[in-house]
DNA sequence: CGGCATCCGGGAAGATACTG
DNA sequence: CAGTATCTTCCCGGATGCCG
């Protein structure tokens, strides 16, 4: 009897009702874990166990609603892999990929808060991006080079040209320099300026290739101010 | 015995755990209301019953959570009134003004969904946000002005020059054209292409001094295209 | 094994009533 | 007016189990 309340409670009483564009984009994105999904699809899909696995922290059935939730909202869709995999994997359509701008301005203001703790673990789709996100144009201008990155079990080749860099998730190859490990050695490289030997000697990281060009690419970046 | 535990799980079960930038942010304004409860302090501080009164649905114990963890956070702080006053008010840390671009970037992506609906009730700092975010450098060129709003309570005063735009909460005064009505009344003329003669019969809107040059304040501000 | 559905405990959100 | 107290509802997170 109090079927269509209930209905209508669950639809809509969550909901904030507003017409601020970015209210509205809460309504999509706000719940727990929503966002994080999102970014570990910005490099292209992924299957159910591989975002999974670059959260920890997210419990199966969260991990199932969300995907839900944005595919409904056409944040991302479903697709069948070809075989033999024959696995389901999810993909952000054109407009789930303009949401990068943000992870852009989240990244730039959440790091710039005092407490902010940049040793956490981190994945691979989060550093790549922050790459994207903190590289200094003025640094980056006389530099020109196709950088691979082979984190986990994904390969990323980054091009820095202009002062501008594309970041692509695909097999390493023809590249001036290699970086080869965890993400957290490669933040630690990059911001934390600790020294890739160190690096290399607790095989976090390795690097092949050209060493001098390696160690100007982390140079690009800059974590901006702390407040407070 | 299992106390340690406890509060463990108390204060960081429910974090990220992430490096990530972003995911910090969440960890700080990722809780349901926070958002908007920063996005109504944008302009300026406020007093509790303020807050409450601009954000329909929102409960007095989450808001009182909410400004408490946001304080905590170092997002605002909170500020006895001078007297007669002489009640609390909320203001955000320089830090927390830089979120702004939070809202324009969620705004501009939230508005693009195809479900967004722009006719949902509305504040005043949601639309006076929006002109922040939504105006066409383009059109504003060859305009300059300033103009008046008087929301509910509220008076805001846009100075347009230079293809940008800012506003300032504070008394009308010396303003060419001044707009008086609802928020949702303005978003209607602005984003709507409701005719003015049509909301002023409403009663929903009116227009004082210069009608040309408001109806060309209007006409400066586009939505983003709908994606899907 | 990957992709879910189901059940359960704890805790956050929401509504209402109440206090200084 | 500015919150607190309380109660209910619902969401999150973990475990288990089903099914291809």
């Amino acid at each position: 009897m109090e079927l269509e309340k209930i209905t209508e409670s669950k639809s809509s009483r969550r909901r904030y009702n507003d017409a601020c564009g970015a209210a509205h984009a809460l309504d999509i994105v706000g719940e727990r874990w929503a966002l994080l999904v999102i970014r570990e699809l910005m490099f292209g899909p992924k299957r159910f166990s591989d975002i999974r696995a670059s959260l920890p922290g997210i419990s199966a059935n969260v991990l199932t609603q969300r995907l839900e939730g944005l595919e409904t909202f056409g944040v991302l869709t479903r697709k069948r892999l070809p075989p033999p995999a024959s696995a389901w994997a999810y993909e952000l359509t054109p407009w789930g990929y303009q949401a990068e701008p943000i992870f852009q301005v989240f990244g730039r203001w959440g790091a710039s808060s005092p407490l902010h703790d940049p040793t956490l673990p981190l994945s691979a789709a989060s550093i790549l991006l922050s790459f994207r996100t903190m590289i200094d144009a003025n640094r980056a201008e006389g530099f020109s080079a196709r950088i691979g990155f082979t984190i986990g079990q994904e390969d990323f080749v980054a091009t820095v040209a202009d002062g501008e860099i594309s970041i692509v998730r695909e097999e390493v190859r023809d590249v001036a320099a290699h970086f080869i490990g965890r993400a957290e050695a490669l933040a630690a490289a990059a911001y934390g300026a600790v020294p890739l030997e160190t690096l290399e000697q607790d095989g976090a990281l390795r690097v092949e290739g050209d060493r001098a060009l390696a160690r100007g690419f982390l140079t690009l970046f800059v974590l901006p101010d702390k407040a407070g």
